[in-house]
DNA sequence: ACAACTGGATAGCTATAGTATCTAACACTG
DNA sequence: CAGTGTTAGATACTATAGCTATCCAGTTGT
């Protein structure tokens, strides 16, 4: 395969792959003279993950090259990969500048010993922890600070997904695909569940202000107002018609299901 | 308050100060003379609203001008100031050059079935539709296709999340503050639910793979493999500890839960 | 009265993620 | 084997975002 059809069947202006190639995120082809190089279905794959991670996932390219590194390095197992992927895609400079800030200290304690209570096995440098305490330091500047049950709750929906995701991780598979994939899954299911979530804050949203404009009634009054502190866990499941039909060509929908 | 205070009170430089101003982000001070402004507290609360969403939210500040004209402009209900707000921060551009890419229309018309099924009062044209499609043909392009009971299981957290989100608003609050709190809480909660998912992550894997080195011996075998089509809902509920005691300082914890 | 501070304007800077152009070396066609 | 088109590699250029820095003339506190 040369250069143009990769670009070709990638859908990428090939600038942007000898852009890529200089930058040292996608190996050198197999050259076969001094201005030709073949490359194959690797590249491709390696190209599609690229443009995945840059374009849905926003991951700075920076943050892919280390990715790429960790999982193009031998010496490194599995889990290893997995880490380092993982802190390449978790900034770990933005909160740099916050870590200073008075207070910082306060909040940062507060996520350790979150982690701590839950029993998880985090490396104690893990950029995230910092991450979750310029959060809570940002929402008590506002005045909003974060109560610790809604913290909990997070922490435990977090800790359910966290949990099937590791299940879907394909074992058998080379080690090296293993790793790019379930890098792609991290960072798009997050994607997927940020839009999932937004568009459930749409629904939530028109429930519960009146509800002005849109085709229902305004019947089912979840206007029962904040009763108290958000205990959470009120039905408990979140799955649900996980059968599987995806076109069910009628009107109205299922209508009911309305907690 | 001059502006210097204002600077010195939330940490950010003057000149970037100025130019938010210039960029009409912050409304400007009250002129008392050709060279002289006042600000007051509503702007060292919108300055923070600011720096939250730029530096935790990672929100471009063109979307945060809209979130603000749409907070400031007085001929809108709540709802319809959350809605603008939220399609604000949803990008709706990235997603723009895929929309004509060929199995586009195919998985835009899965993530519209699915909120169809589900009920949800979404809007056509939200953009987090296209988002959401944008995920599910990238990870069919890389061979990894979400299966349904996949996708039903995300939307079932990401409903229960938006649930307990709407909960949370003070509807008591003047109508401007309501607004300012509900973004600021949809964009740093989602920062947060990241972390911890990432954090969970961790753990996870840990257990998932030997765990090598941490200070586990490797009990608890998840590793049972990927058994199924990962029907989700397995025991349901996400919510748990939602008591409210922050600081319970003592060792190992709770220790169990461990699924 | 005089240094320090301000608002407003304009210009410059850094980083990110590309595009574009040029050259000499190939490769396929006829 | 000449002609046409493609390619690797190098270098230069562009665009956008998000600030910084400098000036200037007017204003303030002491």
């Amino acid at each position: 395969m040369r250069i143009s059809e990769l670009s070709r069947s990638s859908g990428v202006p090939v600038a942007t792959i000898k852009y890529y190639l200089r930058e040292g995120l996608l190996p050198k082809g197999e050259a076969t003279a001094a201005t030709q190089a073949r490359y194959d279905a690797t590249h491709l794959r390696r190209l599609r993950l690229i443009r995945a991670l840059v374009e849905v996932g926003e991951v700075p390219l920076a943050a892919i090259h280390r990715v790429l590194k960790a999982v193009d390095d031998p010496d490194l197992e599995p889990h290893e990969m997995l880490g380092v992927a993982h802190y390449a895609i978790s900034g770990s400079d933005p909160a740099a500048r916050e870590r200073t800030e008075p207070g910082y200290a306060e909040v940062r304690a507060r996520a350790d010993a979150l982690l701590r209570d839950l029993g998880w096995r985090v490396e104690p440098g893990a950029p995230d922890r910092d991450e979750l305490a310029a959060v809570l330091l940002r929402l008590r500047d506002l005045g909003l600070p974060m109560p610790p049950g809604v913290l909990a709750y997070l922490a435990g929906v977090a800790q359910d997904l966290a949990t099937h995701e590791v299940r879907w991780i394909d074992d058998d598979a080379p080690r090296e695909i293993l790793v790019e994939q379930a890098v792609a899954r991290t960072v798009l299911f997050e994607r997927a569940l940020l839009a999932l979530n937004r568009l459930a804050l749409e629904d939530a949203s028109a429930r519960h202000f009146g509800t002005a404009r849109a085709h229902g009634s305004p019947r089912d009054g979840t206007a029962s107002g904040s009763e108290g502190g958000a205990t959470g866990n009120d039905d408990g499941s979140a799955a649900e018609r996980a059968d599987g039909s995806s076109g069910n060509a009628d009107g109205s929908a299922t209508g009911g299901r309305r907690r």
